[in-house]
DNA sequence: TATTTTTCTTTGCAATTGCTAATATACTGA
DNA sequence: TCAGTATATTAGCAATTGCAAAGAAAAATA
């Protein structure tokens, strides 16, 4: 009937459509011996597509994650913390925007609780975990795509964020220190999040205790430029002094432990 | 040590890490025995969030799809030797536009081989699509997010087009019949395709069969704005001869068969 | 504190699965 | 056609898992 090349790509098929699939389902249906099919999967794990469980088998497609997929994992205790507490500054009815960053992802995921917000955002992971929310209306803000990191920037943003002004916005960053203020990685994703600032009424900035005392490429604001600085834990004295000159309230969200590693 | 809601709440998230796990070993994870795990399996499942294996579980989360994912699948032959067909349009270093529309999104599954070219979309799953994609530049127009479709259009996207210019636009549409031209049903999406059409070197039309006769809501284009109308079936001679006056190639793509369903 | 209820563990056995090696069948090339 | 090779089946047994029911421990309630 089939020969193995075609039986294993039938047993791919099936596992796309069902999550997973017994051995003795796949040998009925595709009228082999169970042995048979014990042999197919080894051959098919042994190539890295599929998993082998107790009786059957799984899919374990080679998906390719992104940086920032990787980074998303990083300090995940902390971030979630930053995100939770951020989400008490958003009420039923805002417009906020979501600046680049896995901490916006996070505070994202929060997000999808409230109704009738809208979120102004250039993440495209953002984009994909709202989509299939009924409550939030997303707008995007378009431009290129920056591979591996899942945004977009460029001269189409920048033309549309003239037009617009929102209630709140939520910015991630690459360093905070006295001297440097708020710094980010990617100039043209820095451009989009400076022009941002200038139409956002408030704006809060989402920085887990890595952040501190580092400083990135460019520099995004001046601690006078924001609003609110979110972190989980008690800062250093001298950047905190430093904040506090600028009239910032800094905000410890509570819940996080651990993790010392900066990475956006 | 954890009650039976923490319990739950952490398989799943192993879960999410690895595909699948036995129930031994969540049983040692847990430190509790395996009859406990299968009881929290099985409420897992009729939860909806898991699916039991034999020997353990995988992951089952409620995947909702969204329209245009459903309508993917629908003429797929059909569609799919359209986009082949299409493809052989498309050159190394091509600067393209892919409108609205399952069609277009094959189509840019055959672009994926292609090398150097940029792509301008306002269609998320195409982004998706090619964002792991090394050899495509990708640049979306921005706009409002059309839920359930995936899609964007609005102001935001209109403001960008009047800037650019592309090599080929390649459109999908809703209906295409001698009388009412190539129609779509959504005004927004059919505003920006309008005005891509209108920066657009070459523009080329992509209709399965089923599209021919029937008209939708809005126009977005006679007969004499496109160049070429790529379908998979011989098509009725009266429209032909309507499209053939108005100096349009009409291509019949190869490899296809069946299917009837209009659903664009 | 005693009692009830809920949650988890233990136990024993049937059913299913994994594994190995031997056998049968289908395919290939001289 | 016939050996030689690759592929699939069969078979037997050990190991693992599923299931149901009873017992133990922990938590809630009075």
């Amino acid at each position: 009937m089939l020969n193995a090349a075609e039986r294993k790509e039938k047993i791919i098929e099936i596992l796309k459509e069902k999550k997973a699939v017994k051995i003795l389902s796949l040998s009925k249906m595709l009228k082999v011996t169970r042995e048979t099919i014990r042999k197919d999967l080894y051959e098919l794990e042994k190539e890295g597509l599929i998993k082998k469980i107790h009786g059957g088998a799984v899919l374990d497609l080679p998906n390719q994650e992104s940086d920032y997929e990787r980074r998303k994992t990083k300090n995940l205790e902390a971030k979630r913390a930053i995100a939770k507490e951020a989400a008490k500054h958003v009420e039923d009815g805002d417009i906020i925007y979501l600046d680049y960053g896995t901490t916006t992802y996070l505070l994202a995921e929060e997000l999808l609780k409230l109704k009738n917000i809208t979120v102004v955002t250039n993440t495209i992971p953002i984009v994909n975990l709202l989509l299939r929310s009924d409550s939030v209306n997303l707008v995007i803000l378009g431009g290129m795509v920056r591979k591996n990191e899942d945004s977009l920037y460029g001269p189409f943003a920048s033309n549309n964020i003239k037009n617009i002004y929102v209630d709140i916005g939520f910015f991630g960053c690459g360093g905070i220190d006295s001297f440097s203020g708020i710094t980010n990685h990617h100039i043209g994703e820095t451009e989009i999040s400076k022009e941002m600032m200038s139409h956002c009424q408030n704006k809060i900035i989402l920085a887990d205790h890595s952040k501190f005392g580092t400083t990135a490429f460019n520099q995004t604001a001046t601690f006078s430029d924001v609003d609110i600085i979110i972190t989980d834990k008690d800062i250093d004295e001298e950047i905190k002094s430093e904040i506090l000159k600028h009239n910032v309230e800094v905000v410890i969200a509570k819940g996080a432990s651990g993790g010392e590693e900066n990475d956006d």
